[in-house]
DNA sequence: AGCACGCCGACT
DNA sequence: GTCGGCGTGCTC
């Protein structure tokens, strides 16, 4: 019968014809390839490119994924599978993204997966968990199968089929106490005791606020005063009902009353009673109702005038970032600490939104304060989204959602910012671009988000300004070739000149024995000499916790991490002994386990001992901590920042924390504890690093007409890098490093490309270094591929490393090959059987 | 990345 | 004899 009516049945003249569409997937798992999967006929018109789907792949896992792409062409060699569910109408990842994220993968040398891993924030994957219920056929009196006492136990706990109670795997495996619970649930499900089902939600939940508003039929003069006759004996009632009423213009406006009150402001005031609303609720007086509220506050406080005029020389420079951009895609604004360039980018930023583009604004974590948001919030109001590590996961969809839907025009964000899905920019600001924090290192992808930036500024045909005191020597060396503009903006805001820097021997400080703890006289007496005047000091220390090292005085034991190939740091405030890499500890050792001797010794010193011996040596002061250590929980960092704004501390040690885009206006001297540990360094970038810190933390000193001073402690005061800090010239230290990288053939006159080999152990790992350098070399020539080498730091969580540098030409061309020969000669090492449990790591020019 | 299938030691 | 360890191979 249906059958002949389908026969029969003409196909309408407005259907299309059956056209059998596929897609192909990303799926969040490293993975090298794309998925084809295929789409019900009758869901034909909901697929999206951008959208997400949910997929089974493998036997028995959902995944929602992303679709990169629709076609017609049915896989050859295999049958594909349907597609579950469509669960977007509308992309969540835009075109340009997913060209932006394939230039990811392809450029940094991981998988589409791990890009689209790393930029959706977890909200938007969806959590999919296999579940178990009763099976509608299944009856206990009836169950003809034998079962055994676990299977009755998750029977128990499935409760009867009537309330269909579920229970997701985890749980089964908790409720057995045990991990394998595979065998039992196959079991039941074979007897039919149970069916398994697949539940997939958005984890996105959206903020709901609990309001209440004045029931309709009482919102005119005459309906309320007979309401107060009513409630007259009723005094807590009245007085909840009188205090919205004062709260809301119920009678002159009705779109007031509409918008109602939030419960909170009836129910937690301690003046009323809570219980009494609920009457009102309960009677029908007042009606209560939900309403999805943004975490971001609405409400506009922006000014759309920045409270501030640009000065002459800010003018001058924004003027000449425009010329720049009248030719050019990009310009380094090279502006000293303090010279104002913020100003110039909300100036830019107004413009760009003028002409109706995007802008995104990127700062490196540290630097993304309350400071600049407020400031940034008072003239952009609620067209900024800000993007936060801090932030939850809500948050940061709210943040995403808005750049999709237009709420957010500008955003100011870290690093993973650049993963958000804009379509229209029209301008990228990468403020402190020289900084190694826009580089990601661990999970891939390995990205460089201010490369990123330029590429999606390419992409998106949007102008991107790098903004630095100490440009990364690349990014200057592109400007002065002429490929990026340039503008320098060399004087201080407000007549503050530059502090003076001066040099402190400590070697000469030592044989004189004028050294107290860590601090010369000099620094002492400066300190306090600042303390005396009501100014305020910042010391610099780049190394957390008490000490690096414990050591046996009498047989010279270290104790060691029992993961990596370092010595455990002490951390006098927890008394335990903390490994820096794997996080590692223990209870700090009172006596030597190797001779038994209760003479353990700190050796070496870090923020803690300095702000220790400090409070010892200056009673008097003020002295507050800002590390890692210090600033874990969440609003720490501000809280310290704020105790040092308002004066209630007067000297802050920290570590590269303090270096970073802090503006404290009574701070007049910075010191720094050891310089060489921040010099000596075995890796190319050791000096550029060094100065870019010297001259960021010196840029924390004097401000706001008052003119600051550094004090640098080294063992050896002739370093050439000094003389470049001092002499306070970027150009020059700039020529200097630029001879230095030709002459050895490091960036930016080659690209880098860091193999790092893991292995359990470490003769393996050793063979498959080799081998794997040995296929480098074949291919890419015995020049370009250095080593395998053991890093300085050789274990780290369990796991032996060896490094493989690869120095590639700039072109291209070049660079394209050689991925390619690299990929194949980690194929080559991955293909052997005794190098299976070999991790192999690729780091795109590395930081 | 999971999670299955597949081959070797200590136990009902 | 089996249960269960984790080694390698696949997932459209």
């Amino acid at each position: 019968m249906t059958l002949a009516l389908d026969f029969v049945a003409p196909t309408p003249a407005s259907a299309p014809d059956r056209v059998t569409l596929f897609v192909d997937v990303i799926l969040p798992l490293p993975l090298p390839r794309l998925y084809t999967y295929r789409v019900p006929f009758e869901l034909n018109d909901n697929v999206v490119i951008g959208g997400r789907v949910i997929v089974q792949f493998g036997a028995k896992k959902t995944l929602s994924c992303i679709v990169a792409a629709v076609h017609e062409t049915p896989p050859t060699n295999y049958q594909a599978k349907y597609i579950l569910e469509f669960i977007d109408d509308a992309p969540v990842v835009t075109q340009p993204q997913l060209k932006l994220f394939r230039w990811m993968a392809d450029y940094y040398l991981c998988t589409l997966g791990e890009v689209i891993n790393a930029a959706l924030p977890a909200a938007l994957k969806l959590s999919s968990e296999s579940r178990i219920q009763l099976h509608p056929s299944f009856s206990r009196e009836e169950n003809e199968y034998p079962l055994t006492p676990q299977e009755e136990l998750i029977i128990d706990a499935l409760g009867a089929v009537s309330d269909g109670k579920a229970l997701t795997f985890t749980e089964v495996g908790d409720l057995l106490g045990i991990a394998s619970f595979h065998k039992v649930i196959k079991s039941l499900m074979h007897k039919d005791v149970i069916f398994l089902f697949e539940h997939t939600a958005d984890k996105y939940a959206p903020k709901v606020l609990k309001k209440v508003r004045l029931a309709h039929r009482y919102v005119t003069a005459g309906a309320l005063e007979e309401l107060f006759n009513v409630l007259g004996s009723k005094p807590k009632q009245l007085d909840a009902l009188l205090h919205y009423l004062q709260r809301v213009p119920v009678v002159q406006n009705e779109h007031a009353n509409h918008a109602g009150l939030e419960k909170a402001a009836l129910t937690s005031s301690p003046r009323l009673s809570a219980s009494a609303v609920n009457t009102l609720i309960k009677n029908g007086v007042l009606e209560q109702f939900d309403q999805i509220v943004s975490r971001f506050p609405m409400d506009d406080g922006a000014t759309t005038q920045p409270n501030f005029d640009l000065t002459a020389a800010q003018l001058t420079a924004r003027d000449e970032i425009m010329q720049h951009f009248g030719a050019r895609d990009i310009t380094l604004l090279h502006g000293v600490t303090g010279a104002g360039k913020t100003e110039i980018y909300i100036d830019l930023i107004q413009q760009a939104l003028a002409g109706g583009g995007q802008v995104l604004y990127l700062l490196p974590e540290i630097a993304l304060t309350a400071q600049i948001v407020t400031r940034l919030m008072r003239v952009f109001g609620s067209r900024l989204g800000v993007y936060h590590s801090k932030f939850s996961d809500n948050e940061r969809v709210e943040v995403w959602n808005g750049v999709l839907g237009g709420r957010f025009q500008v955003v100011v964000g870290v690093r993973s910012a650049v993963f958000l899905p804009f379509d229209n920019l029209s301008l990228i600001i990468v403020d402190e671009e020289h900084e190694s924090s826009y580089k990601q290192y661990d999970p891939a992808p390995r990205y460089n988000a201010r490369e990123v930036a330029l590429m999606m500024g390419s992409f998106q045909g949007a102008k991107v300004l790098l903004g630095s005191a100490t440009p990364a020597v690349e990014t200057y060396y592109q400007a002065r070739q002429g490929r990026y503009g340039l503008v320098t903006l060399s004087k201080r805001f407000g007549e503050a000149g530059m502090p003076d820097v001066e040099l402190v021997d400590t070697r000469k400080a030592r044989e004189q024995k004028s050294m107290h703890n860590h601090f010369t006289a000099e620094l002492l007496g400066e300190i306090e000499r600042k303390l005396g005047a009501q100014e305020q000091v910042i010391l610099f220390q780049n190394r957390r916790g008490y000490s690096p090292v414990v050591a046996c005085d009498d047989c010279g034991w270290i104790p060691k991490c029992a993961n990596c190939a370092v010595s455990l740091s002490y951390h006098k405030h927890s008394h335990e002994l903390r490994c820096h890499y794997c996080g590692y500890h223990e209870s700090m050792v009172v006596k030597c386990p190797a001779c038994g001797s209760r003479a353990v010794k700190t050796v070496g010193f870090g923020t803690e001992k300095i702000e220790d011996d400090l409070k010892i040596m200056l009673p008097q002061a003020n002295v507050q901590r800002m590390d890692l250590d210090t600033t874990r929980a969440k609003n720490s960092y501000q809280q310290i920042i704020s105790d040092f704004e308002k004066q209630n501390t007067n000297v802050l040690v920290g570590t590269q924390m303090v270096t970073k885009g802090l503006d404290f206006a009574n701070v007049s001297l910075v010191g720094i504890i050891n310089a060489d540990s921040i010099i000596h360094y075995p890796d190319f970038r050791a000096h550029e690093r060094a100065y870019q810190m010297f001259v960021q933390v010196s840029g924390r000193a004097g401000r706001k007409g008052k003119k600051g001073k550094v004090l640098i402690q080294t063992a050896d005061p002739t370093q050439v890098i000094f003389d470049k800090v001092m002499r306070n010239d970027y150009e020059e230290f700039y020529n200097y490093e630029i001879t230095q990288r030709h002459e050895h053939g490091y960036p930016p006159f080659t690209r880098i490309i860091k193999m790092t080999v893991k292995h359990v152990e470490q003769g393996v790992g050793e063979k498959a270094a080799i081998l794997l350098a040995q296929e480098l070399v074949e291919r890419l020539g015995a020049g370009a591929v250095l080593g395998p080498e053991a890093p300085y730091i050789f274990r780290i969580r369990n796991f032996f490393l060896q490094e493989i540098t690869i120095k590639l030409e700039r072109a291209h061309t070049v660079l394209r090959h050689a991925k390619q020969q690299i990929g194949e000669a980690m194929d080559v090492v991955r293909d052997q059987k005794e190098f299976k449990q070999a991790r192999l790591v690729a780091d795109v020019d590395p930081m």
